[in-house]
DNA sequence: TTGTAGGCGTTATCAA
DNA sequence: TTGATAACGCCTACAA
């Protein structure tokens, strides 16, 4: 069924059908009220791949995410739902591309094929050929993480090198001396993932201004990972008192390694750091941490993407996101040993 | 940059092209290799709509997912992945529609609009209004999850009923003489959740038969919502002395409250049930569960979907899974009283 | 207020 | 082995 279908049965042209349906010109009130009967009775809806040949847009966007083979993380899943809502609101509908490097297929039929009037890119990288392939593309695209020189392009990002900063200031101010960076990954921090890169930056810096000692690990993003990694770190490094950690999808392993080792938090040891906050209250004792915002950031992706797509001339806006930090109770005074 | 360009600057017509790209009929070798030199120059790639538009075929699968707004559960999430995977695979895109009710315009746009060649459903109800609009869209569908009269149609569930009765005859067998089935939520149940409707069946049955006493409890899809409802559970009756559950998410809360009221596991108590591996084996002490085959599922749902596609007038298969229980170490001997 | 007609970029049929 | 051409379904400038 086609527009020429409804334009036969109401006894009107082709046109007249597509601006009942457009409404970007007049129709009288008669003929509009027959057309819509037809349109009605027939359910017909205009096809979608004709519309977007000749119209030039699709009311798509690309989302494209890591590659499904690796268990999405909770913030991950978050963004994509949040993205998806976001763009839902906007009637757009949202095409995913699992890609991790370059030269995927399904990456390279979404940005040349047309497919999407702009792509939403997840899980940057510091370099990353993804960003250059859609930089030359001319597709506008906003990124959720930042590459390491982000300028001219659209972004949102959470200040993991500031957060983490003022994570290992409160655990300073509490009297901690000795204190650990949980990292993401060796496999992600070693491909230049940004967030691994910058939080390990901001520890670094304050861990030197606050005059503390710290030793940063990386830890695998699941539990069992966690219980591992934090085992280790008990084992060599028992004068630690204080973990920060990016690392939320092993928290629930890194608590079992504290529990096993016969630590009490927060009498005995503090761990804090950045996380959903969902991850955050199902700690136990509930984290003291910076809740990313991830609704709100996959909203503004969205928000910025559609800036882009309807001036296309402009630079596209970005904002670096910096949640307060929630008290809650896995921090306390250093103890004494 | 369209085919026409190619074709101008190759010095041969457009159909050439187009065969050199398809490769549906021969062309010379040193004709095709000029073609190719400059389809590489300029990385051209067809325009995807219009293709779509002229053989009728979108090379792209809709994926109907529950609205974003109430966080996605591990199990959707993971089958989200795998059929995005499976999609990837065999070269199709995925178009992502959030979609509880009827009468969605995500839904609308994606099944009336011609903008995939098949679709995925999620999160079915026994009776579903979307598998009914699918139905006489003639678009094909596959359904993960199925009505209660799930003929003629393409499908791929997991026998909840079965398990849980299975579940139940293992409790049995182990001495247990009351015990309680932790169901999926409320709200999900009275709205004609296929899971939590045959898990319930399936218990019951199996209760009966084996005449012991059973009671059953809905709870939230969240581990505070787990914790809750064990509390209630324990403390309403106190001589329930074992769990068959469905609620994967909740088993966290659920582990909680079983642990604040001094129960160890499996020496007092026993829980059992159907969940994502992942997730049996995060619980402590390692749940004894039927292993859900998310990704198999997945890949199965797309494998059907594509026959569907292909030969529009059979009739699409289904597969109902009936995993093995895992035998890990949350059940034991009824406790003795 | 409504109709006519051309073209978006592609594929496939028919001719050569 | 290759080329010209007619659709696919829609929108919109131009005409009436």
């Amino acid at each position: 069924m086609n527009i020429g279908e409804i334009a036969q049965r109401a006894g009107v042209s082709r046109s007249t059908v597509s601006y009942v349906l457009s409404g970007k010109r007049p129709v009288s009130e008669a003929t509009r009220s027959r057309i819509q009967a037809v349109i009605d009775e027939l359910d017909y809806r205009p096809n979608a791949n004709a519309r977007a040949l000749r119209e030039g847009r699709t009311h798509t966007l690309g989302l494209v995410i890591p590659p499904a083979s690796q268990r999405l993380t909770d913030m991950q899943l978050g963004f994509v739902a949040s993205v998806v809502e976001a763009a839902a609101r906007a009637d757009l509908d949202v095409l995913l591309s699992p890609s991790g490097g370059d030269h995927d297929r399904s990456f390279e039929r979404i940005v040349s094929g047309r497919r999407v009037d702009g792509v939403i890119l997840m899980e940057i990288r510091l370099e990353d050929d993804r960003v250059a392939r859609l930089r030359q593309s001319r597709l506008p695209f906003v990124t959720i993480g930042r590459t390491a020189e982000p300028h001219g392009m659209g972004w949102v990002d959470v200040d993991y090198a500031g957060l983490i900063a003022r994570c290992v200031n409160h655990l300073a101010d509490l009297g901690h001396r000795r204190v650990a960076l949980v990292n993401r990954s060796a496999e992600l921090v070693a491909a230049g993932y940004g967030p691994g890169h910058r939080a390990l930056a901001g520890f670094s810096t304050a861990v030197a201004e606050r005059g503390l000692t710290g030793v940063d690990v990386c830890c695998g993003d699941d539990a069992p990972a966690g219980e591992a990694c934090v085992e280790q770190l008990l084992a060599a490094h028992p004068d630690v008192t204080a973990i920060a950690t990016i690392n939320e999808a092993a928290l629930p392993g890194m608590q079992r390694a504290l529990q096993a080792a016969g630590l009490v938090l927060p009498r005995d040891f503090s761990v804090t750091g950045v996380a959903a906050r969902h991850w955050a209250e199902e700690f136990r004792p509930p984290m003291t941490a910076a809740d990313v915002p991830i609704v709100d950031m996959g909203t503004e992706a969205v928000a910025l993407l559609l800036e882009g797509i309807t001036a296309p001339r402009t630079p596209p806006g970005h904002r670096l996101y910096s949640p307060p930090i929630s008290l809650r109770s896995s921090t306390g005074p250093a103890p004494r040993r």
